[in-house]
DNA sequence: CCAATATAGATGCAGATGCATCTACCTTGG
DNA sequence: CCAAGGTAGATGCATCTGCATCTATATTGG
């Protein structure tokens, strides 16, 4: 029978672990500030970079790899909390277009700072620049070709 | 405002997509497999571990770093598969005692294979032997003093 | 033109998670 | 001895996720 490595599992472990504790350090500090939780960044920040003709649910889903239905429901309490409109699309009686409201726009800037002091103290400067270049060349490779 | 190397971005990202997606895919194998998912394999093994005295579950929450709430549910629904038994604790009338049946240890067992192949196939055979050691020394330093 | 099929998005249901709180029991200081 | 505080574990509530399925519209092959 395959048995991996100890090596192995310690870095399939450290890896989930790192992994969690940063995304909890991060939504922790979201929290805190009354901000949304991570996951409404990126939805707020790739609208944002649609730019002012919105975009579709579907090229969302495409783009940050949701699966439909979370998607879906995201935008739902995304709307909910008025960070975005949800407009019919002319030619396409099935679709909407996402468009962001002022509103979400600033809550997705005023999480970037927090977001970002974050990312700095817990993984920039804990690591040389060599060791950020392997661990990206490395964590390149596992994702690659899965 | 401090601002993150666009390397660290691309780090985290990374670290936290490939950490999903080999967890998706080991899931995904358990499921298929009519298994239970991996973070009951993680108590099942604790527990086994801990042998034929059984464990409690506040040792089971130190040891795993799992929420008391969380725990107690999960400890529940493997109760209710019948893969553990919970007993009365004899001079500790607030406590019980876990331990493993022999299904839940057959189940375990039987998850081991799939679990062991994912993790060879995803990481082990992807990195070579200081590719894999530079990478467990780079995710221990990302996780210490947090 | 239209039946079959595909696509966009929503939703009912079950399971899981976080948070706060609750109950029951245990320990300790006066 | 007992009141106050601590510890073990459970649970109500809201939120979130996965899965399957549903509705509505669009596209396509004959």
């Amino acid at each position: 029978m395959i048995t991996p490595d100890p090596q192995t599992t310690r870095i399939w472990t450290s890896l989930l672990n790192t992994g969690q504790a940063l995304l909890e350090g991060i939504e922790s500090e979201l929290k805190n500030n009354n901000l949304p939780r991570l996951g409404w960044y990126d939805v707020l920040l790739e609208i944002e970079k649609a730019g002012p003709n919105g975009i579709r649910p579907y090229e969302l889903k495409e783009r940050l790899l949701l699966p439909q239905y979370g998607l879906s429901r995201m935008l739902g309490r995304i709307a909910e909390a008025g960070l975005i409109t949800r407009e019919e699309v002319e030619n396409d009686g099935r679709g909407q277009t996402i468009k962001l409201t002022p509103k979400g726009l600033a809550i997705r800037e005023a999480m970037w700072p927090i977001y970002a002091e974050m990312l700095v103290n817990s993984i920039q400067d804990k690591l040389s620049k060599s060791e950020a270049a392997e661990l990206e060349r490395i964590l390149r490779k596992l994702g690659a070709g899965s």
